[in-house]
DNA sequence: ATGAAAGCGCTAACAG
DNA sequence: CTGTTAGCGCTTTCAT
């Protein structure tokens, strides 16, 4: 197949006999066009196949309908699930998704902001409040959107939709606690990076020392959470702590690998010992037993994010004002594990 | 915090009194600068707090650095594990990908390639070899490498990089029938419009009907592919044929969530049912019971696709012609649910 | 090693 | 409703 030179703007004007501008604005649906010229434009921009080029159109208006997003990790899938959510608002718009994916490490995220922000998208969407002093300082002087997503504990630079982790950590000492299980373990892992653990795992911990139960015993691991991490790991802390009655896990994948030990092992949930997890995800419901966790909306956020930044473009809506957190529900989901 | 126009170019070389030229070529890198000059730009450009402008830098050298990337899902995990492996190719580099996701419907992936293509990419990234007339022929004129990713039963528009899913098929039916499994049945999901599970269950078909064992039956589910829906598919097809001894499944959640089944509902494996899946998912080596099935190379898939993309960019390096094809090697995995 | 001029392909702003 | 003019911010090409 023959490659040739993409037409231009200018070709379709010649061909048709008319300015480059009229071409340009019969493919920008402009208002008043008469239908005479549209159809000449289109009939030449058929035949010669041509294509808009958005990088000169983007130069052009300052305007790129790119929208940068910076998440930590694809292996955790609770971030294909938000990039499924915003995807699912943008395909309906002439917007487009710049990814970038950090792996948990502020200065690497420092480096693809710097780079996203290059290209000039129309708004970034990054995960979490905690970033480089740099990257504050370049996501504050930024002039578009800037979407704090994930969590809720935090002041945002621009404005934030995500849940309380905190609030996560205190849900589940209370009802731990009200269950009556009195040596509480917590597991994490990724060395636990992702600075929303540690909030969850912080004031989880905060909790139970108030109620007079403080944490049995923490056990955090370097790999990324697995359900096979979670199978792993159960069976080392059982080992080590035997006494322990009821394990709060990081995520849940984490929860269903452990309780995948307990099956194996033939301890007896909750009975002998009682699991929790975090997140909520899609496997969950399909445990022979239902598994005690708190469900994140995730592909809510997503839609919420890409939502709120459409309704900051569009200025005809009233769109939320800078310094606006949006705080979404956390749902505690009462299973048979505890 | 006050949000200043961003410095340009023009900016930077009259405050450090050189040319624009100059100035970028500092800012790229360019051979043969003086390390005055350098040192000068460099200065003027810190405390402006330049940032080239990417867009226009496009424009301007007619290369932009992005590669288009469209996967047909989010919450099949065997794509993001693809993202990743792309992700950490491109991230040693300046190029970005820029991401679409089909959800497995050829003219919702033409908008898609014609949306993205509008934004000159360095190349484009597609799944599968299955496209509409005018997706064919736009990527065919696509003068930038086009790359078609998972599928290596096909010929490729350029060039193509993947595993044999007819091979799948023929792999699990020659092991099933091996085994002694007769009455063998077929689960699939997404009303199977992935056509790469088609090519799987139809040269799975085809191979048991040579060995003489045919197909005993076959159930398609609508909804998208998941444990819990394997679990519910699973339930269903033995109450409807309760004499099956073995199941393929088109997709790891969908066997794991029978696995729990049969665990549920104390169904004894291999001895009463075969299971078997496809893709090795990441939970699989933390069942109670080692599950067979195939392992695809997700990751590898991403990696190579992403290497081939930056040898074809770099014209030093000797890159695959035109019409190569590379055939990735699935692995079985015995497990002992067969 | 550095600079001047021209232009990438499009759209904003202003006519008419 | 359509056209003219001037850039957008950078890089290419050709000088020097």
């Amino acid at each position: 197949m023959r490659k040739l030179a993409r037409a231009t703007l200018k070709d379709v004007a010649e061909l048709s006999g008319v300015s480059e501008i009229s071409v340009s604005r019969v493919m920008r649906n402009t208002p008043n066009i008469s239908s005479t010229l549209r159809k000449k434009v289109e009939q030449a921009a058929a035949t010669l196949n041509y294509t808009p080029n958005r990088v000169a159109g983007a130069l052009a208006s300052k305007s790129t309908q790119l929208l940068a997003v910076i998440v930590p990790s694809m292996s955790n899938s609770v971030f294909p699930e938000v990039l499924d959510g915003i995807d699912a608002v943008l395909s309906k718009t002439a917007y487009r998704t710049v990814l970038g994916i950090s792996h948990y490490d502020e200065q690497r995220e420092e480096e693809i902001i710097q780079d996203l922000l290059s290209w000039n998208p129309s708004g970034i969407i990054v995960t979490g409040f905690e970033h480089t002093a740099r990257s504050l300082d370049m996501l504050s002087r930024f002039p578009n959107p800037v979407i704090e997503i994930m969590d809720a504990d935090g002041s945002p630079i621009d404005v934030s939709i995500g849940v309380s982790h905190q609030q996560a950590g205190i849900l589940m000492a209370d009802h731990l606690v009200g269950q009556g299980y009195r040596k509480i373990a917590y597991v994490g892992a990724e060395g636990e990076r992702p600075s929303r653990s540690i909030k969850r795992r912080e004031s989880f911990r905060k909790r139970l020392s108030e109620l007079a139960v403080p944490l049995s015993c923490m056990q955090i691991e370097a790999s990324d959470s697995s359900v096979l991490l979670g199978k792993q790991t159960c069976s080392d802390l059982l080992r080590k702590y035997p006494d322990t009655d009821a394990i709060y896990f990081d995520n849940d994948d984490l929860v269903v690998g452990a309780y995948m030990h307990c099956l194996q092992a033939g301890i007896d949930i909750p009975g002998q010992l009682a699991l929790a997890g975090f997140n909520g995800l899609p496997f969950m419901d399909a445990m022979p037993m239902k598994i005690t966790t708190i469900r994140t909306p995730r592909l809510e956020m997503g839609v919420a994010a890409a939502e709120l930044f459409l309704a900051r473009m569009e200025t005809e809506k009233q769109a939320p004002a800078e310094g606006s957190k949006v705080v979404m529900p956390l749902q505690f989901i009462l299973g048979e594990t505890s």
